[in-house]
DNA sequence: CATGAATGAGGCTTCATTCAT
DNA sequence: TATGAATGAAGCCTCATTCAT
C-alpha cells in the first residue's frame, strides 16, 4: 500500500513521500514503537535515503511535527473570516479544526498525543502550535465580551482560563471524534459551540456560581 | 534519589516500591521509552525480582494503571458528600480530582497519556476509570437539572454529550495544570466551574446559539 | 499434579520424590530447557531443598541418569534366567527391556536421549549403561553360535557387529514404540527377534552376501 | 578458528557461511545450548546480521536441518545406480548414506538427535527426509524378494516392518560409527549388510523363530 | 541519486544459584 | 528441616545508524 516505487524523484517530492510515511506510522504506532524500517519500506525507499535527506529519527518526528502543526494552523487561519462576529469566528475556527483533524487523524495523533508524550525536542514543537490557537481563542472571547459590552468587568486571567479550556475540551474532542465511529465534524463542533455558549448554569435559571471556601485544614 | 535499599522485605511492600518507581518512570519516560532496568534501579532491587513479582513489562504497566485508576476514583468518591446540592458536589468532586491530578501528576500521565497512546491491554484498563467518573457527572448534571425544575426538557442525550464534554475538559485541563507552574487544584476547579456554569454565552445575553447552515460545496 | 504435599518425610524419600520429578520433567522438557524451578513445584518442595540435597542441576541430572540406568539393567537382568538356550536368554532379554521402556518413557527419553544429547559429564554415565548391555548381547550370540556348533569360524569383530547393530536397533524401536499408539512391548521384541533371526537373507534362499570389492578412486 | 573474516560478501554467501557455522554448533553443543552469539561469532559475522537473514532462532535451525536433510537425501541418490540387483543397490545406498554420515557428522547429529530431541515444528522436518528413506528401502525390500522369486507370499506389512527395523539400526549405527575411533563407512554398511541379510538366525541352522507363549501374570 | 551489507548498543526475559531466617 | 527473598549472568531479539559501492 505504499507509495508507487518511481524512481528519480525530485527531492522536495521524495521527502513528502517519507514525510507522508512517517507521520502514518508514527501515528499508528508511537514514536518509539515505530521504526526507520517500516517508515523507510512504506515510503518506498532505503533506509540510507530517509537518513540522507532527514539525518535521524529525532529529525524526522520534528519534520512531521512541524509540517503537521503548520498545515493545521493553516487549516484555521483559512477556515475564519476576518470582519464576521466573534461568535461567528469561532464556530468557522472549530470547524476548521475538526475538519482537518478528521481529515487527517494520524497528524493529529503524531501532534496531539506523540509529539506530548515524549520528551523536550519534540514537546516544545507543540507548544507553538498551541499558544498560537490559545492565543486566537483568547482574542475572540475577548471581541465577544466587547460585542456584549462586558468589556469592563472581563479580568483578563480569567479569559485566558476560558481560552485554555475551551481549547483543551476542543483537543479532548478531536481525538474523541476521531476515535468514534460516523461522528462528522459539524456535529463535533456544535457539541463544543453548545457546552461553551449555553453552558450547564443556563439550564438553571443563570444563577451565577462561586466556589465555597476553602474549608479549614 | 531511588528507594533507601533496604534488604528482605515484606513482598507486599516490595511491590508497592516497585510500583511507585514505575509510575514514575512510566510517566515520565512514556511506556516504551522506560526501560525495566531503570524501573528496577529506581525501587531499588534487580530487575529478577520485578518480574518475579510482577511478570513482564506489560503486566507491571496494567498494574500501575490499576492501582492508580483506583486511586484516583477513591480520591475523588472521598471529596463528595452525598446529600448536598448538584453544584456543590460537582464542585467537590472536580476540586478533589484536580487536587488528586495535582499530587500525583505521573499518575496522571499514566492514565491520560501513556495509557491511552499505547494499544489494547491497556486502552481498555482506563476505559473503565472513564466510564465510572463520566456516568457520576451525567447524574449530578441532571440532578442538577432536577433542583433547578427543569426537568420536563431535557433529552439525556444532551445531558449524555455535556458529561463527556466537561470530563474531557477536565482531563485536558489537569494535564496542563501540571505542565503549568502556579496553578492550584482550586484554581482549575473554579476555571472548570465557570465554564460549565456561566458558559461563554451568559457573557453575550444568553441568547442561545445555532450553527450556521452549511455551505454550499 | 505433583506429590502431595507433605511436611517432614525422610530424606531418602524427598530424594526420590525429587528424582522422580526431575526425571519427568527433563524427560519432558530436555535437560537445558527444564527449570530447576518447574522440577521443585513437582516434587512439592521449595527450591532450596533441591540444592541442598542435590547439589545442583548437574548432579541432579547425573543422579537421575545413574538411578534410570541402574534400574533399567537391574529389570533386563531380572528378566533373563541363566540356564536357558540362548534365544530364548535373548528374548527375554529383549522383552524385559522394551517392558521397562514402555512403563518409564520419561526415564527411556532421559537416558537414550537427553543424556547423550549434552556434553561430557552425561554421556559417559549412559556408556557404562550401554557397555553392559551391549557385553550381554555379545555373550549371548557368541553362545549362541557355540550351540549351533559354528563356533570355529565366528570372528569376534563380527559378533561384536552384530552386537552393536542389534542393541542399536532396540534403541531406536524402543523410542519408535513409546512414539507410537497401541505397540506392546510383546510386538516390538517379536519385531526385533524376527529382524535378528530371520534377516533378510532367508527371504533370498539364504545365499550369502559378500560386497563388491572396493571401487577404484 | 573461524571463517576468515571477509567483509561484503553477497548474501548468498554468507548465509552458506551461517548455515555452516550453525550446524557445527547445534552439533556439538545441542539446539538449546547453542547459543546465538557463539554461532555469530564462529561465522565471523554479527549477530544482527545473522537475523537479518535467518529471521531467529527457530527459523535457521529448521534451515539447518533442511539443508542437511536434503543433502544427504542427495548422497544416497547419487550413490544409487537404477537398473542393478536390489542387494547391490541397497549396498551402495548404505554404503552412500554412512560415507556421508561419517563425512558429516556434526550434520547427522542434527538431524538424528537434536531435531528429534525438540518438540513440533523440527520433528516434523526430519520426518519427511526419514519417510523416503524408508519408501525407498521398502521398495529395495520388495524387489529383492521379487528377484528371488518370493512374490506370493510376503504380507506388505511385514516389509514394511523390516524397512523401519532396518533404517533404525542404520539410524543408531551411524551415529556409533561417529562416536567410534577408526571405524569406516564401508565397515559399518558391511556390519549392516550381514545383520540384515544373514541375520542370526542362520549362525543357528535357519530355523524360524517363535516367541514363547506369554507367561501367565 | 540510491542501496545492499553490516554492526554497536540496548531492551525484555529467564535461569541457576544463594542468603537469612 | 525448610523456605521466602533476592540476584549475577546470560540469552534472544530489534533498532538506529553507517559504509562502500
Amino acid at each position: 500500500m505504499g507509495a508507487v516505487k518511481t524512481k528519480r524523484m525530485p527531492r522536495a517530492v521524495r521527502e513528502q513521500q517519507m514525510l507522508d510515511a512517517a507521520v502514518q506510522i508514527f501515528g499508528q504506532r508511537g514514536y518509539m514503537a515505530a521504526s526507520m524500517d517500516d517508515i523507510a519500506e512504506l515510503a518506498g525507499v532505503s533506509k540510507p535515503l530517509v537518513y540522507l535527506y532527514l539525518n535521524s529519527k529525532e529529525d524526522l518526528f520534528t519534520a512531521c511535527i512541524r509540517r503537521e502543526a503548520t498545515a493545521l494552523v493553516a487549516a484555521v487561519r483559512a477556515g475564519v473570516v476576518a470582519g464576521l462576529p466573534a461568535d461567528r469566528q469561532l464556530w468557522d475556527g472549530l470547524l476548521a479544526f475538526f475538519t482537518h483533524t478528521a481529515g487527517h487523524p494520524d497528524a493529529w495523533t503524531v501532534l496531539h498525543r506523540q509529539a506530548r508524550t515524549h520528551g523536550e525536542p519534540f514537546a516544545a514543537e507543540v507548544s507553538a502550535l498551541r499558544a498560537e490557537i490559545v492565543d486566537f481563542v483568547t482574542q475572540l472571547i475577548a471581541a465577544a465580551a466587547r460585542e456584549a459590552h462586558r468589556d469592563p468587568d472581563l479580568p483578563e486571567d480569567e479569559v485566558a482560563g476560558l481560552a485554555e479550556a475551551l481549547v483543551g475540551a476542543a483537543e479532548s474532542l478531536a481525538a474523541w471524534a476521531n476515535a468514534t465511529e460516523g461522528v462528522t465534524a459539524r456535529q463535533t463542533a456544535a457539541t463544543l459551540m453548545n457546552f461553551a455558549w449555553a453552558g450547564l448554569g443556563s439550564l438553571m435559571e443563570g444563577r451565577p456560581w462561586t466556589p465555597p471556601p476553602a474549608s479549614a485544614p
